[in-house]
RNA sequence: GGGUGAUUAGCUCAGUUGGUUAGAGCGCACGGUUCACAUCCGUGAGGUCACUGGUUCGAGUCCAGUAUCGCCCA
């Protein structure tokens, strides 16, 4: 083994090594297996990834490696997806640089300069999913645009038509001027802006008199259809039913009564404007209202904004105002925080607007997705997403799905001259139906229009699997097992694919839901090229190894929470790496010839006191760590590895089998190999869902059955093997030696002196005298002239002591080197803090309460704590009682 | 406005169903070239667990409220 861990030289060839091997392949595991399966969150197929799908690619690739070798059938299907918005601004923009445009090339070309561009950048995508180690079927991979995916795509909207859950009809809809299409409501954010509140006369039609309402659009005057006041307010009353007349336009609209009006907000007169505002277009509705669309697609002002025709919105609202200034119509403009709506891409301001447009009619499939989670068919972790869910689901409206983009599914329906149209799976079946009733030289025309590309995604889990053909991979691999994703998405893609897996299968796509949070920078903010703060994590797997990145982000956070992922950790969690390859070299290279097979018998009676403990701690760790594992608190799983394998296994197994390894007695030397291969095994096998990498090579160099670690066991807990006797000796043994340690290091030892102690042990004689070459040997001691005994008679003179645990007394003869006045001082600060612990223990003990209402176990843990404590009270005052007459 | 998360050491974070003296990594201080590892080893300093009140024998953990920051929905 190289002597420096250089994740760079294997981590590439064991990954090709592995695939080439079939390894991530479901069929490794067996015809008779239970199967595993999650479906990848397809990415951006033209995109690059990120941070957070270094998380996703991470937590989902530790989920299929433990399932891997707890034998299921693991299958983890990879995909991209077309991303229809992202995609196709690409696109435009690299054609907007040729000096030419999508409309100019058409729409054939465009289409096809569209696959040039997935096909140049499409494979971009799965070699860094490979160099994240990524163990998925890369021959199930799938693509949203695939043509079995698309006959997906098509075959959901025909079944939805057809049960009258989808419809086309003209709706205000968000209509997004720049890029020319309609966004559903997911696609709109809402930023804090500072704008201002226009206050203006409404003039009565008849009459000099007016109602003062307020607005934040003034440009949406033109449009307004009504002003409403609520029914009770006094300071309308005698308004209502009278009309009014519209600024610029003179046209004469009524003054209705609806309670949606807030009295409180500026004059508590509201117009309405049902042609540009969601809420104004509900109350239109509720009082018959007219809906005029002043605007164009571009947001230039139409026919309808009469004078005003060909402004921009906002040149219109400049203009308009000054107009009503001139007149007299205005009254006031005050500062206004508002809420602006944006487009999700691009950042513009959405305009609401009336189009026509395909929409789901989303009730029936919400409730069905509320009862699947509901009654536990899926269950959401954290746990406390679902009522994110739950009220999301609750307050659904109609979803728009068709885009007036090019690049996405085509919208299945054929239209006749007439407009008459015919949703059919493809033309063939359009024709057939439409020359059933036109006559067979009817001409159709495909809807010019694309889904929305959640729309397919949303059937990812089994359209990837062959549906709607009942595949056998259907069969075998559907239901998926556990959607993995991060919690931003849960309404875009995680609810919209449970209620698309509940109409189209009958079934839940997956039985767990698991988010993840963002990733953020080391300071908290949210990564973005334009904060310059972005951690690419090609970059940082280049620097420090993909291992280092994948245990950093999971053990950096807990389920469901945000990460701030700092460079630090990664470069900490490298160094972990190295011990892990470090710690393998030692036990590679103390195999000597004597040990080469992975099984065998265990020589069970030559197991020494630190044997037992560790395999005891090890038992104890394979428990917890499967528990978590299985509890989805991979975190803190990594993080007990982690532990166990630098604390106990590296600083004080390793350290202490040494003595044996080094030693001539051959039995002693082949148990100590035989532990040291078996504890470290199982702790790769653990590791490996977290660091695939390292952990496979360190095995690789270990003896062992089977050809590779990510096909091998997940170990098992050993209840035999829990010893407490030796998990309560060795916390003593290494208490002494710490004790040892910390004097030297206080009163600065040389530190490779060997120098002589004498230890009072007590009721731990026997066990210490066993293991004293421990203690000399990691604590550098003397072992010719070390004095061990049950007690002193009288404590010596001229050393440094420790009082522990057991009452152990522990005294290095310091001659020379010591300081009465400041050991006094350590004495007695000693003393201090036994006597408090004397006195919390007490109080607890003497209070009814505890004694009679903790449980019994807790009471007993208490009681030897005191006698412990006092225990050593007594040989510290012994101790200071001596020194004081030192002095 | 409704909901929700966070607040624990200088920094980044753990802390499973309430139960010894609240932990880790990084950073800091001191000391170390002994044959796995200086990407290391040893020792140490450092916390009123945001605040207030409650439940309990016992609260970082449960409940209510407050503050600050963040997110989601409207």
């Amino acid at each position: 083994m190289a002597k420096a861990y250089d994740p760079v030289q294997f981590e590439e060839p064991l990954y090709d090594w592995w695939e080439s091997q079939g390894y991530f392949k479901p069929e490794i595991a067996g015809e008779d297996a239970e199967p595993f399966v999650i479906a990848m969150p397809p990415p951006n197929v033209t995109g690059a990834l990120h941070i957070g799908h270094a998380m996703t690619a991470a937590a989902e690739d530790l989920m299929i490696r433990y399932n891997r070798m707890k034998g299921k059938a693991a299958l983890w299907i990879p995909g991209t997806d077309h991303a229809g918005i992202a995609t196709q601004l690409q696109v435009e923009r690299a054609l907007r640089a040729e000096g030419t445009s999508r409309q100019e090339i058409g729409r054939e070309r465009f289409l096809d300069r569209t696959w040039a561009w997935k096909e140049e950048h499409g494979g971009i995508i799965t070699r860094q999913h490979r160099r994240l180690g990524a163990s998925c079927d890369w021959e199930r991979e799938r693509f949203t645009l695939d043509a079995g995916l698309s006959r997906a795509v098509n075959e959901a909207f025909v079944r939805l038509y057809e049960k009258g859950l989808i419809y086309r009809g003209e709706y205000l809809i968000n209509w997004s001027p720049g890029l020319q299409t309609a966004v559903s409501d997911l696609e709109v954010e809402y930023s804090e802006e500072e704008g201002k509140l226009y206050y203006f006369k409404y003039m009565l039609a008849d009459s000099d008199d007016y109602v003062a309402v307020a607005t934040t659009r003034p440009e949406t005057i033109l449009g307004d259809t009504a002003v409403a006041v609520h029914p009770d307010d006094e300071r309308y009353q005698d308004f209502i039913g009278k009309m009014c007349v519209v600024p610029a336009l003179g046209r004469k609209i009524p003054i209705i009564a609806d309670d949606y009006v807030d009295m409180e907000f500026g004059t508590g007169a509201l117009k309405i404007t049902p042609g540009h505002d969601p809420n104004d277009f509900e109350i239109g509705k509720r009082h018959n209202l007219p809906v005029i669309n002043i605007m164009n697609k571009d947001a230039t002002m139409n026919a309808n904004a009469g004078p005003y025709q060909g402004l921009d919105r906002s040149d219109c609202r400049k203009q308009l105002w000054a107009a009503m200034e001139a007149k007299g119509l205005t009254l006031e403009v005050k500062p206004h925080r508002m809420q602006v709506p944006r487009a999700q891409r691009g950042g513009e301001i959405v305009e609401p607007m009336v189009s026509t447009q395909w929409f789901v009619k989303m009730q029936s499939l919400a409730d069905a997705g509320l009862a699947a989670v509901d009654d536990g068919r899926i269950q959401i972790i954290p746990e406390r997403f679902t009522k994110i869910y739950n009220n999301w689901l609750e307050n659904i409206k109609d979803w728009c799905i068709s885009r007036q983009l090019w690049w996405g599914h085509r919208i299945p329906a054929w239209y006749a001259p007439d407009g008459t149209f015919f949703v059919a799976h493809n033309e063939e079946e359009a024709y057939e139906k439409a020359r059933a009733q036109f006559g067979p030289d009817v001409i159709l025309e495909q809807d010019a229009d694309v889904l929305d590309t959640w729309f397919s995604s949303g059937l990812w889990p089994f359209s990837t699997l062959g549906w709607p053909d009942n595949t056998p991979d259907l069969q075998r691999y559907y239901p998926n097992s556990v959607m993995e994703t991060g919690y931003d998405i849960l309404f875009f893609w995680v609810a919209r694919m449970i209620m698309s897996g509940l109409e189209y299968t009958g079934q839940a796509p997956f039985h767990t839901v698991y988010l993840h949070g963002i990733i953020r920078d080391e300071s908290g903010r949210k990564m973005s090229k334009t904060t310059g703060n972005v951690i690419d994590p090609l970059e940082v797997i280049d620097q420090y190894g993909c291992d280092a990145l994948r245990f950093s982000l999971l053990t950096g956070s807990t389920p469901g929470n945000d990460m701030n992922l700092s460079l630090d950790r990664i470069a900490s969690n490298r160094n972990f790496g190295n011990k892990i390859w470090n710690a393998t070299r030692f036990v590679v290279t103390n195999q000597g010839t004597a040990f080469t097979g992975g099984s065998g018998t265990w020589n069970l009676a030559g197991f020494t006191m630190p044997d037992k403990w560790i395999l005891s701690r090890l038992s104890r760790l394979i428990g917890e760590v499967t528990r978590l594992i299985d509890n989805y608190n991979f975190g803190e799983a990594g993080r007990q590895l982690y532990d166990f394998f630098w604390s106990e296994f590296a600083d004080w197994y390793i350290e202490i089998a040494k003595i044996r390894l080094y030693d001539t007695d051959v039995r002693a030397q082949a148990t100590a190999r035989r532990v040291l291969v078996h504890v470290l095994d199982r702790t790769l096998r653990m590791l490996h869902p977290f660091i695939p990498f390292v952990t496979e090579a360190a095995w690789q160099h270990l003896p062992h059955d089977g050809e590779a670690l990510i096909i091998a066991d997940w170990p098992t807990e050993s209840l035999a093997a829990i010893n407490e006797e030796a998990e309560a000796n060795m916390a003593i043994l290494i208490d002494v030696i710490r004790a040892v340690r910390n004097i030297r290091s206080e009163y600065d030892v040389e530190p490779g002196k060997q120098i002589t102690a004498l230890i009072a042990a007590g009721e731990h004689y026997d066990m210490l005298e066993k293991h004293i070459e421990i203690v000399t040997s990691l604590a550098r001691l003397d072992g010719k002239t070390l004095t061990l005994q049950k007690s002193f008679a009288k404590k010596p003179d001229q050393t440094v002591g420790q009082v522990i645990s057991g009452g152990i007394e522990i005294y290095l003869p310091l001659a020379g080197m010591i300081d009465v006045e400041a050991e006094r001082e350590r004495v007695k600060k000693d003393l201090v803090f036994l006597e408090k612990g004397i006195a919390g223990c007490r109080g607890k003990l003497n209070n009814k309460g505890f004694v009679e209402k903790a449980p019994a176990e807790v009471v007993d843990r208490e009681r030897e704590r005191l006698a412990d404590l006092e225990l050593q009270l007594v040989k510290v005052e012994q101790r200071l009682k001596e020194l004081e007459a030192m002095s």
